[in-house]
DNA sequence: ATTGACGATGTTAGCGCTAACATAATGTTA
DNA sequence: TAACATTATGTTAGCGCTAACATCGTCAAT
């Protein structure tokens, strides 16, 4: 860092001076090269390595009208399962002209508005938030955005704008279905942080569970402390001592399950026999567990990829095909729950 | 979205004109309202909300020649350990006035020059890159930024301005050293990725356990392909087919040494007698799995913290403790590398 | 030579906001 | 009550860039 060296940083004028021309033909020469001859370009292109110029975004931005940023939030950067929609977000647009900012609204509502209203005072060209559980503040900013807004990760039928995701609810019932179907019996669940869409899966568990007559409410432990595998370790062992009947577990994440697994290794019980273990999202580490680890497989990336495709179609004035994108999800069995002698 | 609702957006005039006031005192209003009077902010503040007004802050930073955002760079939104340094990043810098512009530049030294280059045309406030490999280009334009600039997750002597971080090549040396120590003799390692940092991690590992006599270049085994539990799996199956003598494994991060846990159990190899792991980083779950891995404990999260600390002190005008700051690492034994029975 | 078309470059104005200074309104002191 | 702070608000100019229109060659077709 070198600070204050004479009259701060060269503008677009010091270009057009240093290269003898006006400061349009420099703004030509750096947006649309085509549009200025060679002579003048060169001579321009030498001018901005001599000093270093780089062009003042928010100028531009201001002069144009138009900014190139895309506005994300997500609710947590750590979690693996945001990480693989945002890469696919960043691939699909990193090549371009966008800028992508990200905030983290660490699943606090009120820090999702402060962020939204961050973000569209940028005027961003796209707006994506994570999640259908806006405050109602925040759904109307986003609605007056007049930019596209996608809300991903979640299902429901009533968008701001465009949704991708899946339905949480319906995960868990297929999770606890999946159990029930096992031959499982007392049949617990496993929730760290329970945020919205954690009472969702929680809810469609529920269900299956209650229709498959083994429903259970004292089977039920949840925290509001943000998931780990060494929680979901110390979790499962609370709920053993409290339940040591306990003979199958949904837990409300992967790394929730795989801490379920450790744990119930470290107490000597054997999967699935002893004790059958659901995870959710299917994160490539449950194919390579040992044993490996039954889960609900979501397509977080391509969740991302039909978010840019989405808005780059709204950006280049088409109509997406559809508002709303449902990309299910996918119960992928695997040796945790396949006990062969059902009880 | 509602698009071209008349004349786009409200500014600061329309709001002005709604309450009766001057456009600056609703700048005032909105950035200091103790500078405006009770009757006039009431006014302001109805106008803003029925305006639906949100300040442009590209003219805001124009005009007031400053940008609250802060540049990152990393090369991986999926890996924990860059995640985890991020969400400090967020932390420290998230309920202040800073926006943060997180960038992926995926490894690729190329894509990193140009997201600096994106990233410098918006004068940040500060900037703060992953590793110390920047092309002479990169550094150069860093160099220049006017902004303080901070490397993060590495160490070197030579910062563009500052530097928070370790030593990989340390790091890697205890690695090897403490297998060397546990007796184990025809000691592997696991690369997947082989980014610089893994490069040094190799070397300071190579170094120490050629010093104890036990450096097999035959035993180490690496490739491009970005790192997971199940490459860790596959690799280390690989390996264990070319040299069925390896009796011990440093993995040159925590997935790699997970999977390579898996991988053994799968062959129905117990750890640590018949093999052992050593991981890098040690994530959280290093210490819930079962057997628990040995790993290469390192602050990222710490790193966040004190990258936060040093680019506020910059802000203030104050001049930081120090430019290069190595928050080291901790070599935490677990039960994966502890056999009691020396071969 | 004259006209018109076209490409290359320049001029002017203004995007929406805030810094810096100016002014008005109110209180404070001797 | 004069002289002077102090606070509250307004006026003006300009941040660095680009849209929109203007101008100037140059060349082809008459």
């Amino acid at each position: 860092m070198r600070k204050r060296k004479g009259a701060g940083r060269p503008t677009i004028a010091d270009v057009a001076n240093k290269a003898g021309v006006s400061t349009i033909t420099v703004s030509r020469a750096l947006r649309d090269p085509a549009k200025v001859s060679d002579h003048l370009r060169r001579k321009i292109n030498n001018a901005v390595r001599k000093l270093n110029y780089v062009p003042h975004s928010h100028a531009s931005a201001l002069a144009s009208r138009r900014s190139n940023i895309i506005g994300v939030i997500v609710p947590s950067l750590t979690n693996n399962v945001f990480a693989e929609s945002l890469r696919a977000i960043y691939d699909g647009f990193g090549q371009g002209a966008f800028q992508i900012q990200l905030g983290n609204s660490r699943y606090v509502a009120d820090e999702e508005e402060r962020l939204v209203r961050a973000f569209l005072g940028q005027r961003p060209s796209a707006m994506i938030v994570a999640g259908t559980d806006q405050t109602d503040v925040t759904r109307d900013l986003l609605e007056n955005a007049e930019c596209p807004v996608v809300q991903i990760m979640d299902m429901g039928d009533d968008p701001i704008d465009m949704m991708v995701g899946f339905s949480h609810f319906e995960g868990g019932k297929a999770a606890g279905r999946h159990l029930v179907q096992q031959g499982y019996k007392r049949i617990g669940f496993l929730g760290a942080r329970m945020d919205p869409r954690s009472h969702r899966r929680l809810a469609g568990f529920k269900e299956a569970v209650q229709s498959g007559g083994r429903y259970d409410p004292d089977l039920i432990m949840t925290t509001t402390v943000s998931s780990s595998v060494s929680l979901g370790a110390e979790l499962i062992g609370q709920l053993r001592q409290r339940r040591p009947d306990l003979d199958a577990v949904f837990c409300n994440n992967d790394d929730m399950a795989l801490g379920a697994l450790f744990g119930c290794q470290k107490a000597g019980l054997s999967i699935p026999e002893d004790i059958g273990i659901i995870g959710f999202n299917d994160l490539e580490m449950m194919a390579a567990a040992h044993p490996s680890l039954t889960s609900i497989r979501t397509d977080r990336y391509g969740i991302g990829t039909h978010t840019v495709e989405m808005i780059r179609s709204v950006l280049d004035g088409e109509m997406p095909d559809q508002k709303i994108v449902d990309l299910g999800f996918e119960l992928q069995v695997r040796q945790s729950t396949s006990r062969t002698a059902k009880a």
